[in-house]
DNA sequence: GCCCGTTATCGAAGCGCTTCGATATGTCAC
DNA sequence: GTGACATATCGAAGCGCTTCGATAACGGGC
């Protein structure tokens, strides 16, 4: 393996000189800067990452904390995930992947043995138990999520309440004036995981704001359910024309209810939903919707992170709007 | 931050004697390691992660490369990066997650940093670019897959050419003569990903040597594609009466167009899928199906990584048997 | 009662890097 | 020409741990 001292000696120079071409902490004349870099990479050499990490105390590598929690989306958890790593990369950083099953001793772990310089953590539910430990660590950490008290923590994530008042308002831009809302199951509300809360009070808000006549329905993720659902809206509701759907598996279900039931969408009822745009896409028909920008959220949640390992002040609360993507499920009420 | 020599302090040893407590590599009194626990505990001590691995030369860290093309089932993806991490943890090993996107030069980057100890690469295509390089690294690494050429490296993964065989003597039990295979789209065949292949073949055999009558047919990942493919079938082949569906996001429109063409499932038309036992069991009616182990490839592949770790002997390939799980969607033939 | 082999512990070296003075050289104003 | 000040480089200390002899204490065999 070659080290820092073959690097030195092959360019003529000391290690300190090398360390300081690598780093840019001294300024190097270019000459000698050129002399190693040639060197460097004429002898392949790779600083060891557990001596830099010994000697300068950072390891360059980020913790994120993932959900394996029935429930959540996986293909967005993944989303999350591999936007975390290309943003750490843009930063130089790695990223160490723990389960949330790991806890808060496993972020206690990562974080005193210095194994990672800095935290994030998904999936943060109201009255998360990890919050006390991140708060008393000399690590930072970013919260995907809002929990009920933030204080002392930076956060970010979409939106959500603004994210069911867009959707209430795109129907009401429509001319629809009874909608409602297909809601998570009802352990979703019951585990205050807040966004599923927030997305009904956006919703219920705007509806109030627009004199609409709108309500919410949790719903279990299963076909029937949402089949059962829909036909006890058809039949309590027969003015209802506009329906959003904040539950990503009975996307598809709802759709085929209300086929099945003879509405047709658009003409005789206007669907949006929060889902993926890749399953938006792929409904039948095509949906508009407003989808969680995971790959924005990753990204600003390592740069808020790195602000933060640069001594940097940054905002505690990051709230992205929602975008609303519109597709051949809404349309005009006639 | 509390270190080694504090330790030993308080414990009235030397750090070498708080060192081979933590490492066991020294036989140490009873008497002596009680009291060196406690102290470790009382004071709270993890031992520097970098230090560890710059005296050591061990990070304790292993590389999980994930792949992020379309066409790869994201949530099986997940469940191996769980299961990865979880069988990681295990041994005492953290796990750093690479993406694709990085390609070889992520891999080398990682392992020549001595970032991490040994690699686990996921997704390995027929001719993978990435084969070489594993091959000089001097750290140990595990494919999940096959590719073409296997010589010196260590693969594992699901039987995909048995999975085949198995879905079609599964249906050949129950009397079915005529069968089709719904295969993945045919950018997956061209791209010698190599499993869809095996599937292929271990369907077409095991069709020849039960003397049945079956045939492969590539399918686009879209709801249209697999309409227009099962009406082609059915108008096709009168008598057929078993489909095996390896193509995940059409199981559902594949079950739907068969219904809307008026056979039921399993009275006119029995199917099997390989996909997730999550996707089988929601389906309506719930598959009969083979799904990838992806627990217990992952746990395994971080087995035979620890294995070469200690400098065991490990077999070359491990092929883990399918196992269908008999649901309501497969019935004997009238 | 002496030697030998264990068992338990210590001390010191060293892993490969960063970083902090210190030094040497050059530049400029006056 | 001289002091003041950058600029470029070096040397050495030290980051916290592991590991390799070395040493001390202790039994047991004869």
């Amino acid at each position: 393996m070659v080290k820092i001292t073959d690097v030195a000696r092959h360019a003529g120079v000391s290690p300190s000189t090398v360390s300081y071409v690598l780093s840019g902490k001294r300024s190097i004349s270019a000459e000698t800067r050129g002399r190693v870099l040639e060197s460097i990479h004429e002898l392949g050499y790779r600083p060891h990452a557990g001596a830099r990490a010994l000697a300068s105390s950072r390891s360059n590598v980020l913790a994120l904390m993932i959900p394996l929690r029935s429930g959540i989306a996986v293909p967005v958890v993944m989303q999350f995930a591999v936007s975390v790593v290309t943003a750490a990369r843009r930063h130089d950083h790695d990223v160490l992947l723990l389960t949330q099953e790991e806890g808060e001793d496993g972020l206690r772990r990562v974080a005193d043995s210095a194994l990672v310089d800095a935290l994030i953590v998904m999936d943060v539910q109201m009255k998360d138990p990890r919050l006390p430990l991140l708060r008393s660590l000399d690590r930072p950490s970013v919260l995907i999520g809002f929990p009920a008290d933030a204080d002392d923590l930076t956060c970010i994530d979409l939106d959500f309440h603004a994210a069911g008042a867009v959707c209430v308002e795109h129907l009401a831009g429509l001319g629809h004036r009874e909608i409602a809302l297909v809601g998570s199951p009802p352990e979703v509300y019951a585990r205050q995981t807040g966004y599923a809360q927030r997305v009904a009070d956006g919703f219920a808000e705007a509806v109030a704001a627009h004199g609409l006549d709108g309500d919410v329905h949790p719903c279990e993720a299963t076909a029937d359910a949402a089949r059962e659902l829909v036909a006890r809206l058809l039949a309590e509701r027969p003015g209802l024309t506009g329906v959003l759907v904040h539950n990503e598996p009975i996307v598809g279900p709802v759709l085929r209810a209300l086929r099945a039931a003879g509405r047709r969408v658009p003409q005789d009822v206007s669907v949006v939903a929060m889902c993926p745009d890749e399953m938006a896409e792929h409904a039948e028909p095509p949906l508009s919707s407003v989808a969680i920008p995971a790959d924005e959220v990753g990204g600003r949640a390592v740069d808020l992170l790195m602000a933060k390992l640069d001594g940097g002040a940054v905002p505690a609360a990051t709230l992205l709007p929602p975008t609303l993507t519109r597709r051949a499920s809404s349309a005009a009420v006639r």
